[in-house]
DNA sequence: ACCAACCATCGACATCGGCCGATGTGTTGC
DNA sequence: GCAACACATCGGCCGATGTCGATGGTTGGT
């Protein structure tokens, strides 16, 4: 797309990986993890946590993975046949500041 | 969906909402208008000014307002033919909220 | 009364995206 | 080496959604 700057861009692919019922549920879980509804434990959250949270197949829960891992929202770190995943603060950060622009009055009203 | 509060769920459509390139694109507009390329100068943005903006017929320009006022995002007030769009800023500063609880760091580096 | 402009709705079509099962790759443990 | 587990990828199915043209409704101007 052409006029259009890549904070926007990215911005956008963004709110699309989070824009999910599914998504926006791992997100949830990934802020506040339940250590007694994962696997391995106060380790830290794995793949395959999620899918007896999401309640979906294996390859969906990697698929859903992938998408927030793609938008630069979480971090998958490959420890042994495991993948922990992490937020990442400073993307949705970024978001709150472009949705800034949009929250804050335009005009006063004279 | 059951485990889900009202703040989340509107959240959600509020994003869905929003993740889209072209309704994106209109935000953006509303945000900061041209009345230059405003059919009816200063008072403010019609749907007809969208058509030539977004480059979509007004089918599909009255179908994408439609969605961003059933989210809340903004509100259409009609006054004579046209129908005037304004931001509602209080929305966009709901979900700058619900992203700060992602945004915030979750522990301290030891 | 008539026409023109703006907008909403409808039906049809194409595409996108979520979901699954099956399969492949890498790692752990027996 | 072999079996089991975690994960990624592929192919296909199907509902959701973006897009258009056509039509109807409402308002404003002549």
């Amino acid at each position: 797309m052409g006029g259009m700057t890549t904070e926007a861009a990215d911005a956008l692919a963004r709110l699309k990986a989070i824009a999910d019922p599914v998504r926006w549920k791992a997100l949830q879980f990934l802020r506040d993890p339940d250590p007694s509804t994962c696997n391995s434990g106060a380790a830290g959250v794995c793949g395959c946590d999620f899918e007896a949270i999401l309640g979906l197949a294996q390859s969906t829960v990697s698929h859903h993975m992938k998408v927030l891992v793609d938008a630069g929202l979480v971090t998958g770190a490959k420890h042994g046949r495991w993948v922990f995943y992490h937020l990442v603060p400073e993307a949705f950060a970024d978001l709150q500041r472009e949705l800034a622009a949009f929250a804050s009055k335009p005009e006063v009203p004279a």
